[in-house]
DNA sequence: TGTACATCAGTGAACGCGCGTTCACTGATGTAC
DNA sequence: TGTACATCAGTGAACGCGCGTTCACTGATGTAC
């Protein structure tokens, strides 16, 4: 009977949606240690039997996002069998998750690891398969290019939206007005994928 | 005889130069109090009697970085009559000064102030100088297109752009490989500039 | 120009707080017979 | 099933450190006569 380890995997879930739950309320600059235990209703050192510290935790919840974002942007994706129109709602897919999970969204990013740390495998991963949604739209769209040159086409439309909508959303840098950010995004892919050379 | 205020500016000069050559040697988030003053050779307090404190210390760097980038990008901008060329030539030099000016580049978009401050008008003063030189290209490119618009949609390709080469730059998440950089904001420029209704 | 006094700038030791992480403890779980 | 003992999970008070900010002090600058 395995009940030391269901114990301990209850905990290590607790903890997990304790700390989403934070970084919605409080952000990730607001995340701390106290506040997580306090929500799991557990004692502070358990974070340190579940995970290696908080870095650890922080980044599981990343991934657990980056695993939502991936379902919505894929179902999205199904809905559209026009590549072009697909980009658009794709774009849009994104602004509108990142708005709804601005908390959650911004961690991804803003998350830094310390440097002697790198960065676990299941992360990059999980970007990946993002960049493949659009990389596969690509294709369908330039059905002569090449794998390398789609994946890193698909990389350039992903960074510019996010940047289009980060600065949208977080009103601190001089970003488009948010009830004109779908129209941008909108115009944006499809200048982006207008056939060209 | 203002001895006294020469002396005050002088201090006040060289914390900012101080700050600046630290946030290079360490980045924002390394950057400390007593480092700065030390680099400043002067003492600790002195920072609270030339800035409010050093959030106030960081606004005027981030200043002093977006002057040099706006003085950058006009003589840029100066050298190239043809609109499409120029959006193509100032995405390569917003590219070229971020990459040469990393840590003071990343801090202008890292650094927070603390919630129940708000922004200077000095600072989006600052923002708005460097949308208008991209806006300014695009009226030539629309001739007939609203003043607003032209706004709005030099705000989007900025943070296009500029999601592109923060993702190329920190390698932390997937932007595209630094040696493709340059080749993609060309392609990402000259689609986002194609004539259109 | 010289002297006496007032002001106030720069100084840096000390304060204070936040907060991640540790570790000696204790009691529930698992094991042996 | 019951009893005695060993193990080891979770606990949370305490540690330790980093670091922004303050403030009583002192000596240079400015002022009055």
């Amino acid at each position: 009977m395995g009940k030391r380890e269901d114990i301990r995997a209850d905990l290590t879930e607790r903890l997990l949606q304790a700390a989403i739950d934070e970084i919605c309320a409080n952000g990730l600059k607001g995340l701390r240690a106290r506040d997580i235990t306090a929500r799991a209703k557990c004692a502070l050192g358990t974070i340190y039997k579940c995970y290696t510290d908080l870095d650890d935790l922080i980044m599981h919840v990343n991934s657990h996002t980056l695993h939502a974002l991936h379902t919505h942007l894929s179902s999205v994706a199904k809905k559209w069998p026009n590549p072009h129109d697909r980009m658009v709602a794709l774009a849009k897919g994104y602004a509108g998750f990142a708005q709804s999970h601005q908390p959650q969204w911004a961690a991804i990013f803003d998350h830094e690891l310390p440097v002697d740390r790198d960065i676990p495998d299941w992360h990059h991963e999980d970007q990946a398969r993002l960049l493949k949604i659009i990389a596969e739209a690509l294709g369908e769209i330039y059905p002569n290019a090449q794998r390398d040159r789609l994946i890193e086409r698909a990389k350039t439309i992903f960074s510019a939206a996010h940047g289009v909508i980060a600065f949208a959303l977080q009103q601190r840098f001089s970003g488009v007005d948010q009830d004109q950010l779908d129209m941008e995004l909108e115009a944006l892919a499809r200048m982006v994928t207008a056939v060209q050379p």
